[in-house]
DNA sequence: TTTCCACTCCCCAAAAATGGCGAGGAAGGC
DNA sequence: GCCTTCCTCGCCATTTTTGGGGAGTGGAAA
């Protein structure tokens, strides 16, 4: 990890990508590149759906999922929260939980040093794009300083690429609630009851009743708070 | 607009701007450097207020909040259902509405060519990044071209610095759920009864709204519905 | 050791939400 | 001009949620 490399040709990989494959051979390309040893792209779905491309050992993914260890991941939990790409260093692992599943990573291959970019897409897509190395706190600074400003290009082509090839599987995904519909579905999230709601925006509690149910509809929820929570994941309201 | 331009010293200052004048003060001297007509950092908020650091004139920006105009901006619709970046001229303008849009908007001095990149923070957070000159499309493309992936990351930037100045106007309350509290809390977000998740659980429903009561509590919710939202919003749930 | 907190269970009555029925006007796109 | 979507309103019965009580265990922290 002396100097700098040249990560123009990566990103022309990335951008050239016409599947999936090509995201893996990139990924490994760019960890080779990098010198360093794990590179993972993790992505998690509004209806819960994971797409993971990584380097990390097979028994490792195995095992995070089979314990649903994205619960208690202080990297997922830390940068659900940020925008900002975070060292790992910077996360909180005070916790019980936190130590045992740092110390599980280990034995599985995982390195000490990490740098996560959170990046997020329309309809509440959420994903993480990390680079992982065992080395010195002070190589790993170093090496972070150098290449930030490529990680997050590169996290972002990533991203890019990866949502269009979910949408060219699963079409017309999205549904739009109206205006009105926004306007219910906001204050009800905001704590309001249905009687307050209607208030507020002056029509009857019966109409205000059309808009919950056809929000309920369009959004494929089994009762209000369902579709709230939807509708918020997918970022079509705001609270 | 010849020759590529170096765009670090900008980073720099972004990186560094401790205020938002800090970013008002880049954005036109980024306008400058790039040689185009104007650019505009935009971000709504979560509970509606509007951010902008813009170099269009002040009439536009009055003449579009007292409009509403981001009920119907193209660039708004299109940039929110999407993650790329995207040049203007691929946005549908086809509505009535939509070309009234830009027809006022080209009287307010805009510029007929535009390129905005979207940007999602946590919370539902979203913010517009846009460049906007007046010239032929071939130019424009060159320029787009030339300069697309150094504005993806100045718009990055620019996000993280505006986060990063709204994050100490509004410091955490962070009070956490107890596991149980967590599990019955994702449960309802995921649309169950309660008596369904009471029966996942395998508790009795009135242990059940134990918890549910107690986490209304910790979250200052005044519903059931509010404390998902709440919950969700701090990213205490995942759903 | 005492004092928290998390976890578990129970009853009753009032308030709120949901399900199902139906109806009409206005605006914009094809 | 037709069709779709959005916005608006009403009533009744049933189910679900909520608010008010109270009570006992175990573990972890102070």
């Amino acid at each position: 990890m002396g100097g700098k490399v040249d990560l123009e040709p990566i990103l022309e990989e990335l951008d050239a990508a016409s599947a999936l494959e090509g995201l893996e051979q990139a990924n490994t390309r760019l960890r080779d590149t990098l010198g360093i040893d794990h590179i993972v792209y993790h992505w998690v779905d509004s209806a819960g759906d994971q797409y993971g491309c990584t380097t990390y050992p097979q028994s490792w993914v195995d095992r995070y999922l089979a314990e649903n260890y994205h619960r208690i991941d202080p990297v997922i939990l830390g940068c659900f929260q940020r925008f900002h790409p975070v060292d790992w260093k910077r996360l909180d692992w005070s916790g019980k939980a936190a130590k045992a599943f740092l110390k599980d990573a280990m034995e599985h291959g995982v390195g000490n040093q990490g740098f996560s970019i959170p990046i997020r897409g329309p309809n509440g897509q959420f994903a993480l794009f990390t680079v992982n190395n065992s080395c010195d706190d002070e190589t790993w600074a170093d090496f972070t300083a150098t290449y930030s400003r490529d990680l997050i290009l590169i996290a972002h082509y990533f991203n890019r690429k990866a949502l269009e090839f979910e949408a060219n599987r699963q079409p017309e995904f999205s549904r739009t609630l109206s205006p009105r519909e926004v306007d219910a579905m906001t204050l009800l999230a905001l704590g309001y009851s249905r009687a307050q709601v209607a208030h507020s925006l002056s029509i009857s509690e019966h109409t205000l009743r059309v808009y919950i149910e056809s929000a309920r509809f369009k959004l494929g929820a089994l009762n209000t708070t369902h579709a709230i929570a939807t509708a918020m994941s997918r970022g079509l309201i705001v609270v």
